[in-house]
DNA sequence: CGGCAGCCTGACAGCGTTGTCAAGAAACAC
DNA sequence: GTGTTTCTTGACAACGCTGTCAGGCTGCCG
């Protein structure tokens, strides 16, 4: 329990109200906007609500008044019957919010944008005002460092849902790096001896991950890796189309190319098409996550399946586990598999 | 506020303790799994919560315990950087919980199966559980009878994010028609007279209209419509291949398909790679929705661009004036417009 | 059989807010 | 100036639960 008990005291409806030298009931008054206050007496509300950065608690207003400050958005889940057919984040937040319920726990969405740096205090906001239990960080956030630091100051139970390791932290991850090394085997087993990889954006662990997989499963097909075949994306469907288009004019064409995503992988495919060489006749193009793009586009792509939803829910009991101040088994590991489709095939010659 | 008012009282802690006999106290040991209650006790307490239904109030439970039964996922979203890379359900969140947060409300997401009979008493359960000041109903929930009759006898606000009229609800929607019949027109105004159109799933009422804008389009460019050349799809990438592969082996092959969704759109371009068929060469192929997917097919997808973020802003706005007790201005209309990539030119002859 | 420890159980005081109601102040009517 | 309405304000009781603490009951030991 006391694992959520950090000293951050939060101003009541109490402290604004002395502050102002009023009864709660006036705060009250100003702060739903109700009628019959003089707009000296509002006005000093206001100042006390800001000089204490006063917000109004949501479980006190729910449960005194009628309202619940609460409303729902339902939607058809897709997943639920169609077989991946939603994205990472879909997923995701499926997996989560049945373990959730299962516990009678609510699920408070928060995206956010990782590129902004008031990032942190958005998420130091959100565990000390909404009195958060505990959260889970996927990536890119769970690798930003001031992220991860102010969360363990505040000493909020946290799971990272990250093959990057974290000195003190929980984390479930994937075995891309092993899978990453079966998918580089199986294509030097096709025959392919010039296998390039491009390379995910460097805030990804998962896809360093990925890259080290790549190295590895060379080095078993006893293959050497030519540096000009490594190159750098960054995640986004876009570089793939950058990479590609270098790659594709390159004199000594490789044969085959390991996207560290679907999305890079399609862009490949998309520059492949445009420069009428025919896959996988002339070039195999694998990439990694299955989302629904690998399925529809043509030709197929050979890829590896995340069981993105399997990862949620272990990451939410695991959660549970901390929240309750139980010891975890450290890091816990969910398995990738190939999914072999039309993309790829043995080098012509 | 006397909308969210319905007769349904729920069953209190109090409620469960005198109808087992024993003091409020021992429910909440009970229901929290505390150590030292009698098996027999306990055994009393499950009975009496089993018959009465009860589910512990969870801002009750914030607010008395240190606990909050609530956790957080923090995700980064690209769609704060980078342009229209989510999903339609991802987008909607966004715009929902972007209103929310400016009105100081939370956002219970809620994924069901719409196929499931269940569903209605589980939305119920949402609704009168979680005390929800109103609800955002998406499609195709949105034009399930029950759910919308339950929701009118519960008297809850909602707001349906969707083309489907229902009568006495408020709904935003999209000009699905008119821009159908434009996209209609622009293929017509290319050269292409035999046009096919591929039909959404029934019960999708946005792609109903779609269908009728393509008949509009078609009559006013002064073109006969084909029976044969308008065929059922489910939405579906899968039902794209399907329909694709009828319209593609008929004896005078159409030279545009213009499809309701941008799936069956992506299914239609794998078929005519699969098929041999050059695109836009000598088939023009035409998606709806502006999904992710449709920038990265190749040939790139000519599209309809739906703002779906801003129409969950829009429709957030209005479950709010709902919620205030204000008249609405009825129904409330969202543009979309025309998005001209690669997968549509001229007919070749 | 007395004493003591441990197991059960319940009374009661919060938690931070809103709804109700009453009272005092101000404004207006005559 | 008096009576009446309208504003403005605050005291206080909920809301439904959990934490604290005290007390009764049980069983065991000497």
């Amino acid at each position: 329990m006391d694992a959520t008990n950090n000293t951050y005291h939060r101003a009541t409806i109490d402290d604004v109200a002395s502050r102002a030298g009023v009864s709660i009931k006036t705060v009250s008054r100003v702060v739903n906007n109700e009628p019959n206050v003089r707009p000296a007496t509002r006005e000093a509300v206001l100042q006390a609500i800001k000089d204490l950065k006063y917000r109004p608690n949501a479980s006190a207003r729910r449960l005194a008044g009628n309202r619940s400050f609460l409303f729902a958005l339902v939607y058809d889940d897709p997943s639920a019957y169609i077989n991946a057919t939603a994205n990472y984040i879909t997923n995701v937040q499926g997996g989560a919010l049945k373990k959730a319920r299962e516990a009678g726990y609510d699920l408070l969405i928060h995206p956010c944008d990782y590129h902004d740096p008031g990032v942190v205090d958005e998420i130091r906001v959100l565990v000390e005002h909404s009195r958060i239990d505990g959260l889970l960080l996927t990536p890119p956030l769970a690798e930003v460092k001031p992220i991860v630091r102010m969360l363990r100051d505040t000493e909020t139970p946290v799971i990272r849902v990250s093959p990057g390791k974290v000195r003190g932290y929980d984390a479930v991850g994937t075995n891309d790096r092993e899978v990453s090394a079966e998918m580089t085997r199986y294509l030097a087993s096709l025959g392919h001896e010039r296998i390039a990889f491009i390379r995910g954006h460097p805030h990804h662990r998962a896809l360093a991950g990925r890259e080290q997989g790549y190295l590895d499963g060379m080095s078993q097909s006893g293959l050497r890796v030519q540096k000009s075949l490594v190159q750098q994306g960054d995640n986004s469907f876009e570089s793939g189309v950058e990479v590609a288009k270098r790659l594709l004019r390159m004199k000594n064409l490789p044969t085959a190319v390991f996207a560290g995503n679907d999305d890079m992988a399609a862009g490949v495919l998309q520059v492949a098409g445009g420069l009428g060489i025919k896959v996988p006749e002339q070039l195999s193009v694998a990439g990694f996550d299955n989302v629904p793009i690998s399925r529809q586009v043509w030709p197929t792509l050979t890829t590896i399946h995340q069981p993105t939803f399997e990862l949620a829910e272990k990451a939410t009991e695991l959660l549970f586990q901390l929240i309750r101040g139980e010891k975890l088994t450290g890091r816990t590991q969910i398995d990738s598999s190939l999914v072999i489709r039309d993309s790829t095939a043995p080098p012509r010659e």
